[in-house]
DNA sequence: TTGTAGGCGTTATCAA
DNA sequence: TTGATAACGCCTACAA
């Protein structure tokens, strides 16, 4: 028989509800008295109820919000894919989830999200702007008694819950690890990198460029170039580079314009290049299949929506701190034969 | 606010008792009320709530076995990590988890496991050996209200509930796919397989013999030799194959005994030889991290332990019947950069 | 400072 | 065939 309030309640010679008040910390108590249900409850191992708890909280009507800059962006589908997962789990606990989606990087849109967002629920899960205005945003919102998880992308110096995302430094170096072993350690990689504004894009880079120079010296990173996201900047970037450096034996693609890459590449006659891209959109999924993209790295989008709801929910009901600072996804390596 | 039994109980004009003995199929309820309730249900869209049911579960005091052939393997420490991280969630609906391990796979030993186990419990997770006897014993426990999951290995022709585990042809086959792409698609590889009673095992080398076929014609499969999953065994048989076929360039290690071949290789000075393995255990991550083994293909064993108990546990305390026949897990690539 | 009682949603038992 | 009621574990408002 497990361990309850009602329990150690009886054990103790006292009530319900006193056991509950020191539990939980509600003051009130005798002290002689608490102290005694303390060494009993620990004695016992109590450990509360999940399926009470989550009951008893049904009536506080809590509300997530989640703020996403993820207009325009295919990797974003599955992360909401795993947010809208959850959905039926936090209603089971009486708990809502509030979508609202942005496009684009625009610090003044996402605070007047946060705001808005902010006066109607009791935690943001934010995929926040590495702004200033934004941290403080965050730090306000903690004043509000609003806790904050950040999502996909992390931001520095603020009070927030917990980070759910990926480590961009390490899912650089797991591409330059992938390339330098298809390649044979030995050759010349251009860099398609994705917008400059973007921190995680430019970590990617700095995390593949360091990994090569330590462990693939003969690896040489003639260039690097901007697609800008968009299919047909990074077409006629890769074009350009492909004229100018036509040494070229392989490319890291960074961010989005994969397709617009792959399609320079092919008209250029170049199959021979190996490409390492990064995530796993449909379009991505076909030019991998087509032996067009050799790899492609991963970071557990669904996961990631689902993980930071959970931890939301755990926060909200049962009151459960997250127990890591940072919930780091996997790089998963994807290639033909593990695309699905 | 939610629709949940009592309200739909108040606009039909009926009790909470004959709405929850339409809904669960209970019978001795007119069929015309019964009828008028399952409507209304539908409109409202009525889902039961998870927290109020696990609630009402606790007073069954379910019980889950589980029986794995995990002695001596290592494999299986991170498969019984995730079954021990589901035990509080377990506990909190009531259920307690009873784990039964076994060394090998003998059939008639875990014949005795089953009848043990199947006398106390409501569940059964199952490491199938693939033995009539042993399908046969499933389908009785079916009879007696038993149900089955099977876990890792799964078993033909019974009325198991579903399977969680790896498919081992897909497993081979992303072995095939990394080797080609690390080899320049061309060589003389040499198998290292484990032992030839295991059927996932059989399966991982045909995986990689079809995929390799397919896709890297010029690979050469120039001989197959057997570990036994034994470290000494292993270094013993490598060496022999490298001293009789000295042209080998790569193996793939589709079973235990890493350690072992990659001990002959070394002594053999052949560290230019490409090795593909299976799984990650910590000597295996070892191997890895000092670039003996170039990549290896983990199948979440941590993800089959959880998943194959958070199956059980939904199907005994809300109903649920799995929704898919097999729950198959993603094969993932390591590599020195992203095997932590 | 402490106890009591009711409710969250579901299920089971007993009485009608 | 149906309804009323208590229980699962927790929380909270109110009463003592």
């Amino acid at each position: 028989m497990a361990v309850t309030i009602k329990r150690i309640a009886e054990l103790t010679g006292v009530s319900r509800g006193t056991v509950d008040r020191v539990l939980n910390d509600r003051g009130n108590v005798n002290s002689e008295t608490a102290e005694r249900i303390r060494k009993v409850a620990k004695e016992l191992g109590y450990s509360p109820n999940r399926a009470g708890r989550a009951l008893a909280a049904k009536k506080k009507k809590y509300r997530i919000g989640i703020i996403l800059c993820s207009e325009g962006i295919e990797f974003f589908d599955e992360v909401l894919h795993g947010i809208s997962g959850m959905e039926q789990e936090a209603a089971d606990y009486g708990v809502s989830l509030v979508v609202r989606t942005m496009r684009g990087y625009n610090v003044g849109r996402q605070l007047d999200l946060i705001h808005e967002v902010g006066a109607e629920t009791n935690l943001i899960i934010l995929n926040a702007i590495n702004d200033p205005k934004i941290a403080e945003a965050i730090d306000e919102l903690n004043g509000k008694g609003i806790a904050v998880i950040t999502i996909n992308t992390d931001i520095e110096g603020t009070k927030r819950l917990c980070y759910v995302g990926s480590d961009y430094l390490r899912n650089g170096a797991t591409a330059a690890g992938v390339l330098g072993l298809i390649t044979g350690g030995k050759g010349n990689v251009a860099i398609a990198g994705g917008s400059e504004a973007i921190l995680g894009h430019l970590d990617r880079v700095e995390g593949f460029r360091q990994e090569l120079q330590e462990h693939f010296p003969e690896e040489k990173i003639s260039t690097i170039f901007y697609t800008e996201d968009d299919d047909e900047t990074a077409r006629r970037e890769m074009d350009r580079v492909l004229k100018e450096c036509p040494d070229i034996t392989a490319v890291y693609i960074s961010a989005a314009g994969q397709a617009g890459v792959c399609r320079a590449i092919s008209e250029n006659g170049r199959n021979d290049i190996c490409v390492v891209s990064c995530d796993r959109t449909p379009s991505v999924e076909k030019l991998v299949k087509e032996d067009r993209i050799r790899a492609t790295i991963c970071q557990q989008p669904y996961t990631q929506g689902k993980k930071a709801v959970e931890l939301a929910l755990q926060y909200l009901i049962n009151g459960i701190v997250p127990d890591k600072d940072r919930y780091i996804m996997k790089n998963e390596i994807r290639i033909r034969e593990n695309i699905e």
